[in-house]
DNA sequence: GAAATCTTTTTGGTCTTACCAATTAACCAT
DNA sequence: ATGGTTAATTGGTAAGACCAAAAAGATTTC
């Protein structure tokens, strides 16, 4: 009847899963609108049957952290931009100066990123660096906007994950998602600028040095180095274009193609 | 015609099940301390399976609503301290690492801040942080938990504000918020210091003076000072708290690393 | 007779298997 | 190519079995 031991609860298994799965998600490896592997594969994988693998997602499920759809999958939903940055969607088109706020907090938040990158980064984390920076670099050749955008991205969220603060990664992923269009369109307009291709990939392959030789501070200021000159060219862009008065309808057609 | 679409998402019969016990349990048909019928009577009562009635159970285990004992029972959660919402409040406790990375990302967000606020602060923005830091003295001096922690966020958001940029402000006044509580747990960790209190009120002076006199560089380092003590101090209760720590928490805790 | 110990029953925890339902991808006919 | 039908994929649910821990009951021991 007396029972004064401290008895260990025993950790159920799908509190195991759980944690396995929300730790994947807070770390990155699985980000916001992917798709989690079919419950019988990743029960497998897991060693675990699917009855408790299935506890475990509704567990995620009832924190919002994941959504099921029958016969669809079992999809991992982005909680920060939902809870921090929908509103701010809207306001990126009407307020101007919410541009010129966003590069100078992308100038703080990605050098933050490169140094701690350079300091942190594991051989894995090098490894997707790579591989982002050459996709980046093809698409830049390619002179193909969509795949300059997208690969350029990609790039820097690899940055913040390799920075190994979970919200550095968040809230990076979040800024670049919200500014997916914006740095499309941006892009179209340095591309006006005759040495700004290869100026940018000289940027970004001066950050990712730094970041692979281990050296903080140059990751740092390349990265802010590389925020600066988006920001001067943006500028220049902006004047000499409005000076024109063309630019709204170039801007228009360009949209279209996209 | 052949096949309405199915606009709503069908309730998964586990969403129906946690609904009915929880329904149960709010209007006070299980009262706190109750044991559940057996799962296997209950999912007969029910009209369903027993994994379908395991993943509603989990679901409000997941709440911390209900609690399980292996051969022992469920029982409804008898006290209130469930902390049940916001899923990054619990992964706040889980965690540990999410909170290092926290206050990893303050420290760079508000030294910014502080910095940007010295150059860029209106004469109105001082008005409003003077006003601000003399109520968190008050609440100080006057030993209240509950206005220390509140008036000590309120104080750093106006300098957020203050920095003049969206973003810095928005993102500090969410940290701020999801940090509520945390605060004032630590403030409660930090009083055990004899001179933590007046260690605190001479950073948030240093900081306040510092903006108020226009010197960015002096009013960044005080609020990582700020910051980096507040780590220390955090860091240090913790150990000696984990060093009271019985062996059944300390076992919890290595599971929530794994 | 009371307490400690052992055995049985209860009860949550997990696995296996099977089948249903919705979605998606593949395929084929036009 | 286009559109519709079919097949494969994938989450949703159910049933049965077995294990492990806890509680209840029976037995032994003093």
């Amino acid at each position: 009847m007396s029972k004064p031991k401290t008895q260990f609860q025993v950790p159920r298994i799908s509190d195991v899963i759980a944690s396995s799965l929300e730790r994947r998600i807070l770390e990155g490896s699985l980000k916001p609108g992917d798709r989690l592997p079919p419950e019988r594969e990743l029960a497998i994988e897991l060693g675990v049957s699917r009855p408790s693998l299935r506890e475990a997602i509704q567990k995620l499920v009832s924190k919002g952290m994941v959504q099921s759809r029958q016969g669809g999958g079992t999809f991992v939903t982005d909680r920060l931009e939902s809870t921090f940055f929908d509103p701010w969607h809207e306001m990126m088109g009407t307020h101007p100066t919410l541009r010129e706020d966003l590069l100078e907090f992308r100038r703080m938040l990605e050098g933050q990123a490169a140094e701690w990158a350079a300091e942190r980064a594991t051989d894995a984390d090098l490894v997707r660096l790579k591989q982002a920076f050459a996709a980046m670099n093809d698409a830049f050749d390619a002179d193909d906007l969509n795949r300059c955008s997208s690969t350029d991205i990609a790039f820097h969220q690899a940055i913040g994950e390799a920075s190994h603060n979970v919200l550095i990664g968040q809230i990076t992923a979040a800024l670049l998602r919200l500014m997916h269009d914006h740095i499309h369109v941006n892009l179209g307009e340095l591309k006006n600028i005759p040495t700004a291709i290869s100026l940018l990939k000289n940027q970004h392959a001066a950050i990712f040095t730094a970041i692979c030789e281990a050296k903080p501070a140059l990751a740092r200021t390349a990265a802010q180095a590389h925020i600066d000159y988006v920001r001067a060219s943006l500028a220049e862009s902006l004047r000499s274009a409005v000076r024109r008065e063309t630019a709204a309808r170039r801007l228009s057609s360009e949209f279209a193609e996209s």
